[in-house]
DNA sequence: TTTAGCAGTCTATAGGGTAGAGTGCTAAAA
DNA sequence: TTTTAGCACTCTACCCTATAGACTGCTAAA
């Protein structure tokens, strides 16, 4: 990234606000008329050829007016808006809306995502947290059929999944109880090493169908790493598709494609490392999302249990408004997360 | 709804059924090579007036070709379009998707929506069944912080919600599971009403926090109505975009706003009597339908546990196919819900 | 009741011409 | 060396017109 004199740089930034705002080709013209610069017109066309050939800004054609590229985007990004924490008035917006809701992990994570998509004007993606050693807290047997059995498992810090599991001869609820009580016993408090190890300790007492159980039970407690653990909440694609970008059919239903696609927006929003990240144009990664960007921040506790909101709309971004909602949303979060998970 | 001549039910069915295929107005000369009518294009021109001034057809223009209306859709799904099973290939097709999904609920419902979603190249809705007067079957607290409360209630039948409430003051895991276990002996195998009753008979050997437990417990049992108690699985919005009616932005805008609307679709979908019902061009309830139709199904037992699936495609939709697969669809989650539930 | 024939209607498309918005370049000014 | 005025050149967006062709609706005959 080479370095940009100081009126590049105000020329830089004025191009992509004025893009922002107007989705148009800014003229030279224009970027005079917008103040703050003391030089012709022509001088700023020369200097937005520079632009150019540094590969900050591109042409349409011959006679229009420049618009930023991915690099101008990214250097904006980096180094030419300021860190600005969001507005008190909005986070008392925000927060507000936060307060109505119960404390429900599946609301908030709905919630969130929907606060980011009408704050933001775009589509907002948010996942559950993950916790990454569960302990199991308890786990229960229901009797469905003679030969069904519904196993729920709830770990530490509430999360719950339920599976089925055949049986190989009929069981009534009495002895499911039973078995469950005795499995309760043994394993609460553990994750999956703790339940590998205790379950190897006592095989010989063990029953074909206490077996089977801690089988499944080891699965559910992330054995696999293609199950996802964690939902995805969605919300405001329909603000996105508003966009000028997306007028466009074929490049609306790519958009609306990825965001349907769980294995796509799994590979997304679990790639991101560090408080908040920006990814300009798909970052050569994710074609679908060429003309669109993402901001993305990880909420609750390293370590522990973390999970990802963002915002995703076109390159045509308000970037700065963006970073310091989605840190400020993610930053609620993660008290959330706290209350919930305990410290 | 008039009665129509044999001939002019075939001219109508031919109008449609090439509408569908082409999505462009249907004149009468591709009705004459079509074949199956041995008269002249004037003859069709004449029936065609006479099925626009009854209703069934209209014309974008004078010179143009002939597309149905809603009231035309609505007689060849009623009177038109023999009631025929899915063909076997189609039905082991779809019988092999849901063989490879574990017997979990949440996943059968994604998969639901999936199934149909690429099978009829729409999008695709499913709701979770609803249990109408859900019984308690096991009652948990976990403490997550000092003030902070988890409650885990599971319903028979196997559906699990999960609800925060606060304490007044600190207690300990110890001192919550007691409480537990208390109301477990209490109010096991009991619904809603049996809930009040007993927590009624036992007032006075109740302490303050039992009674924020039992009241939240109300609530999650179906005390409100407000709160749906059914999530909606979603899939395929990038099927119907494709579809030429959504070429408009403005149009495509408007579904994609409905269907992310939770209220709407809950509306749409808990509305459903019968087996099979078809809504075409939203039947003047809902406006953002208006060139939509929708084809759905309950499933599971009435008066037990009840959901819907359905598909929602343009009203140029291949009506026949879209109900046998529905149907056959709801039939195999009525099936689902058998071995989950129990009888 | 059906049909051939024809006039009339409307769309979609292509061609051509123009205004205007912007740039790039050149040569003079600072 | 940097900045600027001026101007030629480019490209789009828009409007106007003309035309081919796809259908219908009507009329009068079969």
């Amino acid at each position: 990234m080479e370095s940009l004199t100081l009126r590049q740089q105000s020329i830089l930034s004025l191009v992509i606000q004025q893009y922002i705002d107007s989705a148009m080709p800014v003229s030279s013209k224009s970027i005079l008329e917008a103040g703050g610069l003391i030089v012709s017109s022509a001088t700023i066309r020369n200097e937005m050829a520079v632009l150019e050939d540094l590969g900050y800004l591109t042409h349409p054609h011959t006679s229009a007016g420049r618009m930023p590229t991915d690099k101008g985007y990214r250097y904006f990004v980096e180094r030419l808006i300021g860190d600005v924490e969001l507005p008190l008035n909005d986070r008392n917006t925000i927060r507000h809306q936060f307060h109505q809701a119960k404390l429900e992990m599946a609301q908030w994570m709905q919630l969130a995502a929907a606060v980011l998509a009408r704050s933001l004007r775009s589509a907002a993606l948010v996942t559950s947290p993950r916790v990454e050693q569960p302990k199991l807290r308890h786990i229960e047997l229901i009797s469905t059929q003679s030969q069904l059995v519904l196993m729920i498992v709830v770990f530490q810090g509430g999360t719950v999944r339920q599976q089925m599991l055949t049986l190989r001869e009929p069981m009534d609820q009495a002895a499911l109880s039973q078995v469950a009580n005795r499995l309760n016993a043994v394993f609460v408090a553990q994750d999956v090493s703790g339940v590998r190890a205790r379950a190897n300790e006592r095989l010989v007492n063990l029953s074909d169908f206490e077996l089977d159980v801690i089988r499944l039970l080891q699965d559910t407690m992330g054995g696999d790493e293609r199950t996802p653990t964690s939902e995805i909440f969605r919300d405001g694609l329909t603000e996105v598709l508003q966009e000028r970008e997306f007028e466009n059919q074929v490049e609306a239903n790519a958009l609306v494609r990825a965001l349907e696609q769980p294995d796509f927006l799994n590979d997304v929003m679990h790639s991101r490392v560090g408080t908040v990240q920006v990814v300009i144009g798909g970052e050569g990664r994710w074609q679908e999302l060429s003309s669109c960007s993402m901001v993305l921040a990880r909420y609750g506790h390293e370590g522990f249990a973390t999970g990802t909101v963002g915002v995703l709309g076109p390159t045509r971004m308000q970037y700065g408004r963006a970073i310091s909602t989605v840190r400020y949303v993610a930053d609620l979060m993660s008290d959330l997360v706290t209350d919930l998970y305990g410290d």
